[in-house]
RNA sequence: GGGGAGGUGCCAGAGUGGUUAAAUGGGGCGGACUGUAAAUCCGCUGCUUCGCGGCUACGCAGGUUCGAAUCCUGUCCUCCCCA
């Protein structure tokens, strides 16, 4: 049994912990869970951390339990929110289980060997159980000044909480003892802001049973800037490659701050002490190439889609932001051009639009409905001021005529500015 | 119900009869530098035009005036204070 909380103390993957864990860990093969509220069809990378717990738990040698939440899921979690959450129903939350359960399986062995991974889900106990029960067998047990006093709802209480979302901790709590007393859980995990629910679990185990359950919480990861992990202009990065497709995923962790890889490369990977101190000494020698941010992407990218789409997204990289020519987009096939663009805007021109422009900016502007540029004014001003380039070759006057030859003889490779690409297909 | 303040471009905010497409700041976008970063610097930021120009725009609707974001009338909305 190889030592998992040591493992997880040098990733700095420990925020805090009951005490005796260590000693339970060593003791026999444990089980232990990590809940997911399924609030949405896919996980994203803020629920990564608490999968990368159970999986160091896994490959330990102990047994990870993962509780989807269609129970808690209809409540709603209030820990640190400001505000009360939108109740889901309960189609939405068994289709959401159902996508999330698949995408558990890409970084948990399911199998039924003894450290088998276990999927439940807290409706099954819960649907049948009624109120008075739950009063009497979960409520009963803690008071509500024990539960006010968690810091994780203090804040609500100015603001104002429902019961429903007051009671969640105990919901929560209740599952422990379940898995507990069924399953023979002993250990709940999870980030930092579930401490309060998770020593609610084990207060009723010790109530109730008079032994000791065990908690153990995983640092939130915060950007520098003290916005939210995870997070894009865009909204959340999804390990669905719907949607969030697995360049724009690439890219998340190949944008991290230095800072951040330092961290993020520990808590995501999986490489061992001595690899990870060799890729940080590798960095800070060379910050530029970036080799956490690529070494994290890699990884990522492979474990949650797959080695084929890593590739197309690195070259897809390369050609997107490295110094590629003319030359370089000369090579690429149809297939590849396709895949490198999948993620660029499309814009449907016919042979005859084609063949009847005089004019450059018509092209950028009008002929494609303004989705380039709004306006033959703007067209007109970036083109002035060296922003675009069409088929990687910069424009500089904006009267040019548009006498460019088409790719594989319809598309046609507009750039604006550095990031912003478009392709006009002449069908 | 009474009293007061105010509604200006993506946002904040100046302007109180012509020189105002509207100061300034922020944001956004482009360029340079760079690591697809940060910081910095430069440019652009209503539509149209190669430009002159034309058109649209200061809550909404009218009016006064040669000329209105600016004055008048009505109207809608917001904020503050009192009841």
């Amino acid at each position: 049994m190889q030592d998992f909380v040591a493992n997880l103390r040098w990733r700095g993957m420990v925020c805090s912990a009951t005490p005796g864990i260590e000693a339970q860990l060593e003791k026999e093969r444990t089980t232990g869970y990590v809940g997911f509220d399924p609030t949405a069809p896919s996980l994203h990378i803020g629920n990564l951390a608490a999968i990368m717990l159970l999986k160091h738990f896994q490959l330990a040698g102990h047994k990870p339990v993962v509780i989807l939440g269609g129970a808690t899921g209809m409540v709603g979690d209030p820990s640190w929110k400001t505000a009360e959450r939108r109740l889901l129903c309960e189609e939405e939350l068994h289709y959401n289980q159902t996508c999330i359960s698949k995408q558990l399986q890409q970084f948990l062995d399911f199998s039924d060997r003894k450290h088998g991974a276990v999927l439940l889900n807290n409706m099954d106990w819960f649907r049948d159980m009624g109120f008075l029960k739950f009063l009497r067998e979960a409520g009963k047990h803690i008071s509500v000044n024990y539960m006010m006093a968690k810091d994780s709802v203090k804040r609500r209480l100015e603001t104002g909480l429902s019961f429903t979302e007051f009671a969640y901790q105990l919901l929560q709590g209740y599952d422990f003892y379940y898995l507990y007393t069924h399953h023979n859980v002993k250990l709940q995990m999870g980030g930092a802001d579930q401490w309060g629910n998770l020593t609610t679990g084990t207060e009723i185990i010790r109530r109730k049973t008079g032994n000791a359950a065990f908690a153990l919480t995983t640092p939130l990861i915060t950007k520098a800037d003290g916005s939210k992990f995870g997070k894009t202009e865009q909204g959340n990065v999804w390990l669905d490659p719907v949607m969030t497709s697995p360049y724009a995923f690439y890219q998340f962790w190949l944008n991290c701050s230095d800072e951040e890889a330092c961290k993020l490369v520990m808590v995501f990977t999986l490489l061992d002490q001595a690899t990870i101190g060799t890729l940080i000494q590798t960095h800070n020698a060379a910050p530029h190439q970036r080799t956490l941010q690529k070494a994290i992407a890699k990884e990522l990218t492979i474990r949650v889609h797959s080695e084929q789409a890593y590739r197309q997204a690195a070259q897809a990289a390369e050609i997107l932001f490295g110094n590629a020519t003319q030359g370089d987009i000369l090579t690429l096939d149809e297939q590849d051009l396709l895949t490198i663009f999948a993620n660029v805007p499309k814009i449907t021109i016919s042979q005859e639009q084609w063949r009847d422009l005089t004019d450059i900016t018509d092209l950028v502007s009008s002929v494609t409905q303004g989705i380039i540029f709004k306006s033959k004014g703007e067209a007109r001003r970036i083109i002035q001021g060296g922003g675009l380039s069409i088929n990687k070759i910069r424009i500089t006057d904006p009267h040019q005529k548009p006498d460019f030859f088409l790719l594989q003889e319809k598309y046609l490779l507009i750039q604006q500015g550095k990031k912003q690409y478009y392709l006009v297909v002449v069908q």
